[in-house]
RNA sequence: GGCGAGGUAGCUCAGUGGUAGAGCAGGGGACUCAUAAGCCCUUGGUCGUGGGUUCAAAUCCCUCCCUCGCCA
């Protein structure tokens, strides 16, 4: 029975700041880590994702810097691609909302929903600055609240008060752009009628609430109930964005969180192309066997629970149609939503403009990505919030990471190089106790893997971390380093049985520590790698250029199965996999912050 | 304001009806292959508060307190 395909869905990051380890531990650290396992069970897999490059805020910053917006996006996305190399995030496409395929993808989403009757048009009213001859969103209008006089509230909402404004009716209504006085002109815009599909969306919902995560199911079911789904505007006064694809539209775009979510579905598409492929995103996304999963923070909880679901069922079959594939059947719903919680930093929140933030790229110029990964995984939000500590980083990377399982890995590979010359040793005929242990340890792809599959990612590691100690302390009972003095046979037995139990923890650790996997994988002697390569490329179209970045699975060797460590293999000689770090860094580190 | 998540050992967390658990930190010990790592033993908790249901509650119900998030 052929294995279902795997569909890896993760969060747009927004080109418009960098990525800190927030970030990284919300969404894309835990997608690649479940990509590569699924990717190891030997399932077709199709990670995607790009960056969120439209919308106001990328706008304003170009204006602020005297940019345009397209070279703004195109500076974080530069750096977001060089993040996901270094860091190991292997998208199987990592593209832009800013490309041709995605605007022609998004807007025929937007007409499928229109002519199967899920917009609708409705009139409101919108400030709108006369001098920069644009209409502003809520949160660029501040001014005195009408209810508590606070002078530095928002047009939708008072900070102060906490209440909830009535568009239109913020007193002293200024910019925060320019502090010109904005007015309110009337402009018509496109609805996403949730209402009509709310009973669909309650359905999907509750059919997936026994195994999705609490905070995300019952919180989007809960507020269905308590507030019924309304119709959301798709479309904004915008210039930089997706034209509405609608004669007579001039000047308007979709609305960024109805254009982003489309990307899913767009990027699986461009990659199709790039592959020479077209209808390949079919058995994603158009198959009743295949599983979605999507990789995002807290934040985007509603949108993926609630309103990409709605979109997706709103097409019905009508997108098909409309891109000229065959045959035309239903989108396949989101399997799971497994969202984060947040990471905050040293007891306060995460905060780009008070500098109270730890930046990956900075953080990978001194320290290793799988130091990085093994911390991230270990206190990744995965029930709720957790923290970001330096002294939990460094003790927790000298304690459990270099302790447990690099120094595992250390003292068995040196002592097996140093004593039979840099073979496999022939083990002869294994004991009970050796085959106890190799049993014990290939029980850890059941063990382990089925933590992952339910993307319980830190339960999986302290599961595989456990299996680490396991090996420890069959070492410790066995003691080759005593045996080699006596019977150089038994010290054999036991050396190839500690071995073969590192190379399948090896396969275990993978999917968390790529990087010194494979360096392990190369040191006991393979020469085949254990997962495939990450390219950046450059695609033209009609809209201009952009860059992407690809993994290529094709070389890659490893697989989610035990051992079978070949006696005689030729070693390579072994250096420590991990780095311990002097207590130092911490107040040093620290010192970087605020 | 409405909805939701979390509050268990010094720290990080697991544990959804049946005698309180793990890792780290702390204390003691034997060993030496290894990045002075690993291994063995061990101290430590009235499971946020107050009620209730039950033969039995961290676990179910209600009140309240604290932290965090989402929505409008």
């Amino acid at each position: 029975m052929p294995e279902e395909p795997i569909l890896v869905a993760v969060a747009w990051p927004y080109a418009n700041a960098e990525i800190h380890v927030g970030n990284l531990t919300g969404a894309y650290l835990p997608a690649d880590i479940f990509a590569r396992y699924q990717r190891l069970r030997g399932r077709k897999v199709l990670m995607v994702s790009g960056s969120d490059s439209h919308g106001t805020p990328i706008t304003v910053r170009a204006d602020a810097e005297g940019s345009i917006p397209v070279d703004v996006y195109q500076r974080f996305h530069e750096g977001f691609l060089d993040l996901f190399l270094k860091a190991g995030i292997t998208y199987d496409l990592f593209t832009s909302t800013h490309c041709e395929n995605h605007f022609d993808i998004a807007q025929n989403v937007f007409l499928a929903l229109k002519e199967n009757g899920f917009l609708y048009k409705a009139t409101q009213e919108q400030w709108y600055a006369p001098i920069q001859k644009r209409f502003l969103p809520d949160r660029y209008v501040e001014g005195t609240c009408y209810k508590c006089g606070y002078d530095g509230a928002r047009s939708d909402q008072c900070d102060q008060c906490g209440s909830l404004l009535e568009a239109g009716k913020l007193l002293n209504p200024r910019s925060k752009i320019d502090g010109s006085t904005p007015e309110l002109r009337e402009t018509e815009h496109f609805f996403l009628d949730l209402g009509t599909l709310q009973s669909e969306v309650v359905k999907f919902l509750q059919e997936r609430e026994d195994y999705w995560r609490p905070n995300v199911v019952r919180q989007s079911l809960g507020q269905i109930q308590a507030d019924s789904l309304r119709g959301r505007p798709i479309t904004r006064d915008l210039e930089w964005g997706i034209p509405v694809p609608i004669e007579g539209w001039n000047g308007k775009c979709l609305y960024v969180w109805f254009e982003a979510v489309i990307g899913y579905l767009s990027a699986s598409l461009e990659w199709s192309k790039l592959n020479d492929q077209p209808e390949a995103w079919r058995d994603w996304w158009k198959n009743t066997d295949s599983r979605t999963y999507y990789f995002i923070g807290k934040d985007n909880i509603p949108f993926h629970a609630i309103i990409w679901p709605a979109e997706l069922m709103g097409m019905r079959t009508k997108f098909d149609e409309l891109i000229g594939s065959e045959p035309a059947v239903d989108f396949v719903l989101p399997y799971d939503v497994p969202a984060n919680e947040f990471m905050n930093l040293e007891g306060k929140k995460i905060s780009g403009s008070r500098n109270w933030a730890v930046y990956v790229r900075d953080f990978l110029t001194r320290y290793d990505p799988d130091a990085l990964r093994y911390y991230l995984t270990v206190a990744m939000p995965e029930s709720k919030d957790t923290d970001w500590d330096w002294k939990s980083f460094q003790t927790r990377n000298n304690d459990e990471l270099v302790a447990t399982w690099g120094n595992l890995a250390n003292r068995v590979l040196s002592f097996t190089y140093k004593h039979w010359e840099g073979f496999v040793p022939e083990p002869g005929n294994l004991e009970v106790g050796d085959l106890a242990l190799i049993k014990t340890i290939d029980e850890g792809f059941e063990s382990v893997g089925k933590e992952l599959e339910a993307v319980h990612l830190r339960a999986a590691l302290a599961e595989a971390m456990r299996l680490a100690s396991v090996v420890n302390k069959y070492l410790d009972q066995t003691a080759p380093w005593k045996l080699i003095k006596t019977d150089r046979d038994a010290a054999a037995r036991v050396v190839y049985t500690a071995l073969r139990a590192i190379d399948s923890l090896k396969v275990m650790f993978s999917p968390f520590l790529p990087f010194t996997s494979e360096k392990l994988h190369t040191f006991m002697g393979y020469t085949e790698p254990m997962f495939g390569e990450q390219s950046v490329e450059t695609i033209q179209d009609s809209i201009g250029e952009h860059t992407a970045l690809r993994y290529h699975p094709e070389k890659a060797t490893g697989s989610w199965t035990p051992s079978q460590l070949a006696p005689g293999q030729v070693m390579v000689q072994p250096v420590p996999l991990f780095k311990k770090l002097d207590a130092s860094i911490v107040e040093e580190e620290r010192g970087r912050l605020g």
